[in-house]
RNA sequence: GGCCCCAUCGUCUAGUGGUUAGGACACUGGGUUCUCAUCCCAGCAACCGGAGUUCGAUCCUCCGUGGGGUCACCA
């Protein structure tokens, strides 16, 4: 049980989950699954300022809406519980108080204003803010009369100086940091709760997290964790900090400004999650034949954060709609239909779905252009004389339009096969140039240039409209 | 600014002390075709710079440059 693989994921409920938190997420999952693990989920709402109100349950189900899952976390339980922090504060008190009794930490009283001019200070003179160690100073009777009148305090870590403090992190190697340029962190605020620094290194440990994996933004954070687990004497788990995503244009780490970057937007712009999470695997990653469309189950067999590269990646969109494409295209049609649901609009003719997904579906990049890849099929078209009359003259077209109406409107069966072979002879016995016959056949009935194959698309459409629409073209021909 | 991380086509990457530096996306051209899309074929395009080590550096070392991250009682 030892060497058991467990990861965890730890957001905090502050908001919509981005992109990136998810990508993350799917590397402590995969590596979990890899080796028989546990992927642990916990909730890190020890900001109370910034909470929001059902953010729990936003976490739980946009995992669960990218097709993946925890196995201990909330609404799983677990025998490390409880997973979310706000229910774990006197575990973070007992493990200050330890801290304090060894001198490792300290209270420190000293007043936002006072702390901000300190700051403000050390950074006129450019040097690295830090704390000035004011509190530590301060007598056993004086600290006792502050705690009596109730003055509020911090506790604050004291950090060993000029130490050289290093860790391992699987992906890029050993990484050293001198003490001395680490700020006395603060461990548990003036409100009782922790900081995300002692609450991230006791949970870790309590939950026997074996492998940390996550962003690159936190590496300059981990000496203070590595302080930690020194201050407590307690077994450090494995460091992976995970490359982070750029804006798609490569500049700056993607952003709310650059364009929307929460999980759950990229969901409703229509990409599969099955796509998206395709998408991530291979940024920053290759398996070993370089393949770049694997399921689920093989990247889990073959992902170690070992091989993740070490650069940070731009979000390329095109290749993210290149990859929802291919997926979209292997789906089959009553599996789209089920996708595609609930990106149709009111007036789709859900009768004709099936026939219409066989006719987008190679056409789909995003789900959600279901509605302008189609609304020809269940709308009014606005017919346009002149691109009628674009290659032909008026009166080819109207001949064309006549001689085909009154085919049509003959059919025995309007079904595909009679629908082609009576417009193909059409075309033939008239010698029409057959370019600008069909497409003044698609604009007439279609409404459009661009549009799924003719015969496909009218068959589907049905005699009635196509009939009514090829009279109407030829009525605006004559008025012309 | 201090500290830390990073550096192969536009983008994501493979790769090696000696290679025609490979693939994918994008882009361009062609084929199939009633348009578009799919599919197939072809093309364009990269080792950040400078020293050093070496018979030989894209690869190893150092410096520079560039990019990124981080410096809260936020995570």
């Amino acid at each position: 049980m030892q060497n058991l693989v467990r990861t965890r994921m730890a957001p905090s409920p502050t908001g919509d989950m981005h992109v990136g938190s998810m990508a993350i997420l799917l590397k402590n999952y995969a590596y979990a699954k890899k080796h028989a693990g546990k992927f642990i989920l916990r909730i890190e709402d020890t900001d109370k300022t910034r909470e929001v109100k059902g953010g729990v349950k936003a976490i739980q189900d946009i995992i669960n809406d990218y097709g993946l899952d925890w196995d201990e976390g909330p609404g799983k339980g677990g025998k490390f519980g409880p997973y979310i922090q706000s229910q774990r504060l006197g575990l973070y008190q007992k493990y200050t108080q330890q801290l304090l009794n060894e001198t490792k930490a300290y209270h420190c009283f000293c007043s936002k204003e006072r702390l901000e001019e300190l700051r403000d200070k050390m950074r006129a003179e450019k040097k690295a803010p830090k704390y000035d160690r004011h509190c530590l100073g301060l007598s056993e009777a004086e600290k006792e009369e502050k705690i009596k009148n109730k003055e509020k305090f911090v506790v604050r870590l004291r950090v060993p100086d000029n130490k050289n403090i290093s860790f391992i992190d699987l992906i890029r190697g050993e990484i050293a940091f001198n003490s001395s340029e680490i700020d006395d962190q603060v461990l548990l605020k003036s409100d009782g709760y922790p900081t995300y620094h002692l609450a991230v290194v006791v949970d870790d440990h309590l939950m026997q997290i074996s492998y940390v994996m996550r962003g690159e933004e936190w590496i300059s954070s981990t000496p203070k964790h590595v302080l930690l687990y020194q201050a407590f004497s307690w077994q450090q788990p494995k460091f992976a900090h995970i490359p982070i995503f750029l804006n798609p244009d490569g500049k700056g780490k993607m952003s709310k400004r650059k364009g929307t970057v929460s999980a759950r937007s990229f969901l409703d712009r229509g990409y599969l999650p099955e796509a998206l999470l395709n998408f991530f695997m291979i940024l920053g990653w290759t398996p070993k034949d370089q393949r770049e469309i694997l399921s689920l189950e093989e990247y889990v067999e073959e992902f170690d954060p070992r091989d993740l590269n070490k650069n940070s990646v731009a979000f390329d969109l095109k290749k993210l709609d290149w990859i929802n494409g291919v997926y979209i295209r292997k789906l089959k049609i009553e599996n789209l239909k089920l996708k595609i649901n609930k990106f149709l609009p009111s007036d789709f003719p859900k009768d004709k779905l099936g026939k219409i997904l066989v006719l987008v579906r190679e056409r789909l990049v995003r789900l959600d252009e279901i509605e302008e890849l189609t609304n020809f099929f269940y709308r009014d078209i606005d017919l346009d004389s002149n691109l009628l009359l674009k290659k032909a003259d008026q009166m080819l077209v109207v001949e064309q339009l006549n001689k085909s109406l009154k085919k049509l409107e003959n059919l025995e069966a309007w079904n595909l096969e009679n629908l082609e072979k009576t417009i193909r002879k059409l075309q033939e016995e008239n010698n029409w140039h057959r370019g600008q016959y069909f497409m003044m056949l698609r604009l007439a009935s279609l409404g459009r240039k661009v549009s799924p194959p003719l015969f496909e698309s009218i068959e589907v459409l049905g005699s009635e409209i196509t009939l009514n629409r090829l009279r109407q073209a030829k009525d605006l021909i004559n008025d012309k």
